[in-house]
DNA sequence: GTCTATATGTTGATAGAC
DNA sequence: GTCTATCAACATATAGAC
């Protein structure tokens, strides 16, 4: 969460105004141009700065990209309403909420290939982005869980599994479908999550409905 | 499928059988002692072999690694029995064979990685091993959808889903966890995938046993 | 068939002028 | 604060000796 900031004093501020409209320049050149290679020069090329021009906001380049991918978070939780660790999300909101972003994803093709990419090698535990990637997975796990329990109690979702467990199944399902989606862009991500929802939904046993989603290839 | 021999005649025999003694030893080098960067050089040392040595029996790194991948695949199928095209897997047989090579996965970290990182890239239409990955979804995805296709009729899954996105389902979800458990090797890979299989299971309706898996973190 | 040597390219990061 | 210039480190791939 605490920035790695470099200066002290005198335009710090300016120093911080630069730096956020680096990233959100940055975010929005990955999701419409893509990202291939990730290099810091193709970056800066993008955003209009030299390679140290840009390497003067940032350490490192994993720490450039783990800032790019906590700003986008920062801006879809603001938009969908997820990861709040208060887990102020209420349970319609947040099936609703988690295949929106899903749904979003598929507009930003770059951004899940770099965070696919960068997911990958920050398992790596001296990555600049291992912590960012545990933290959030955590994070978005409890808020997940905290919602299946209540849904569980009001029987909306079966009681036949653990809520962590079927949370971290969520987020699985979320990540691997991003991997397949990138290798056939066919594949429909939200409409396949939704139709897990609507498996694990103990109504509608009667009336069979949602439970279609995509079928590319 | 085809392999891509360069050599036409007089040791041909002799390439081949070297060929495959290079990729198991690759196997076993990568599995034991990870994966990290992934340089021919590194491997090639790893194999007994320069890196131009190495390169002769391969055409560029992208090949040489699809090759490992496509190796490994070729074990894991004859030990569990999975992944055959003509769908000779029994019911029975794929729930526990597929829980076999998740289990399997766990020790074998180096591999993990690979796979991750090079289904990453491979999302690039123009690399060595898009090719591999899509076809290898879609076998995998047809095997499994046969035989829950089965098990709908018999009324040992859940028929509240179609079977082809449940098979896309069950591939995201390993695929998913993977990620989650080179992040966090506390994660219980199997034991999640299996608590899913029983949460789709409609009969344990009253008696309810294999409910939980992992919970690290 | 395997090696050494090397061509060629790219990368991330730093030094220093302005 | 941003640039140009430069660096060392490493990668893949190839040429050619043995």
């Amino acid at each position: 969460m605490a920035d790695s900031r470099k200066e002290r004093r005198g335009s710090y501020a300016k120093g911080v105004a630069k730096r956020e409209e680096i990233l959100e320049r940055a975010l929005d050149v990955i999701a419409r141009e893509g990202y291939r290679g990730a290099s810091i020069k193709e970056l800066a090329d993008a955003v209009g700065l030299s390679q140290a021009g840009l390497l003067h906001y940032f350490d490192s380049k994993e720490e450039l990209f783990t800032a790019i991918l906590r700003k986008r978070d920062e801006i879809d939780s603001a938009g969908f309403g997820l990861y709040q660790p208060d887990g102020s999300v209420s349970s319609g909101d947040l099936r609703a909420g988690y295949l929106g972003v899903i749904r979003h994803n598929a507009d930003v093709p770059g951004l899940v290939h770099l965070f696919a990419r960068l997911s990958v090698d920050a398992s790596d535990p001296d990555h600049a982005a291992h912590e960012f990637f545990v933290s959030r997975g955590q994070t978005l796990r409890e808020v997940f869980a905290a919602v299946i329990t209540k849904q569980q109690a009001a029987g909306e979702v079966t009681d036949r599994i653990d809520p962590d467990v079927l949370a971290r199944v969520f987020q699985a399902v979320a990540d691997g479908l991003q991997v397949q989606w990138m290798l056939e862009p066919d594949v429909d991500m939200a409409g396949t999550i939704d139709a897990l929802f609507a498996a694990l939904d103990p109504r509608s046993d009667a009336d069979r409905n949602g439970a279609r989603g995509g079928e590319a290839s």
